[in-house]
DNA sequence: GATAGACCTTCCCGTCATGGGAGGGTCAAG
DNA sequence: CTTGACCCTCCCATGACGGGAAGGTCTATC
């Protein structure tokens, strides 16, 4: 199987399996003569892993030590599930985050008349600045909006 | 009023102010014989106006929008609504997603024994591949969760 | 007036996971 | 033997910054 068989079987583009070459996040396929990517049942499997892992927001990082725990029999599944409670944790927090946004909004956009005059209480309160609660710093809370 | 004034009286960092200078955001600030950025109130309530948008969420070319709005008096506020709407709908969408992931992952997490033993049902949730349903394409839903 | 150190300037690189595309080699079918 | 669909590597871009280098400026103290 080359790349494209590889993509076709797992479902992740020939661009994000090299890139997870690169990276190291897979072992490098074998080459043929004419130096193409060799692919078997045990790389695609891997890369399903990976994609449904990414599919529920593990980065990288984490997919990196969830795939060898994964290739690894003995591993003990509290580490699993060390790494599954920390992503789900970072996760609830963003949503948190961006629930607190989603509320302010809400409440501002039920307040603006949102017709032709100018007066508007989102423009307001953005002029005002208000200050959002100062849990984790704005800075962090700003950044992980993205 | 120096960068660093500035950055002091907004609250914003001297990187993203003259970032946001490189892209346009907010008028030059005139400059000194000496070639340091010149900033007066005018200039501070932007930036506070833009630190508070982003504290919102909003990405930079929302707020392109929303600042020329602010600057024009006689906008009608339909307008500041629809982008306030707009953004407020991607929110709650990622919001959604992010949701979906967490409780997959609580239900896996919950199910596991966390012990010394290698059986595992979230390394086994992964090696399945179960498909997220495919609501927007799983890419995109991917994409969303950094 | 000299020197220190706290500022300012521009410029370039790195982030993270990925897409786009250039420039060139390979393979299978017609 | 050509065509077109692959493959390869390498570089650039994304968004919203942070870090840091190399060099100019200001201010306080000696």
């Amino acid at each position: 199987m080359n790349i494209g068989q590889a993509s076709k079987a797992s479902g992740v583009t020939t661009k994000m399996i090299r890139y997870y070459h690169e990276i190291g996040l897979v072992q490098p396929a074998s080459r043929s003569d004419s130096n193409y990517r060799e692919y078997d049942e045990r790389q695609i499997n891997e890369l399903r892993f990976i994609k449904r892992a990414r599919s529920l927001g593990f980065s990288m990082e984490e997919i990196t030590q969830l795939l060898s725990l994964w290739r690894d029999r003995s591993r003990p599944s509290r580490e699993v599930k060390a790494i599954a409670d920390r992503h789900l944790a970072h996760l609830n927090a963003r949503i948190a985050e961006m629930q607190a946004m989603a509320d302010t909004l809400q409440h501002l956009s039920l307040c603006c008349a949102g017709d032709e005059r100018p007066d508007c209480p989102i423009l307001a309160d953005l002029t005002s600045g208000t200050e959002p609660t100062e849990r984790a710093g704005r800075q962090t809370l700003v950044q992980r909006a993205r």
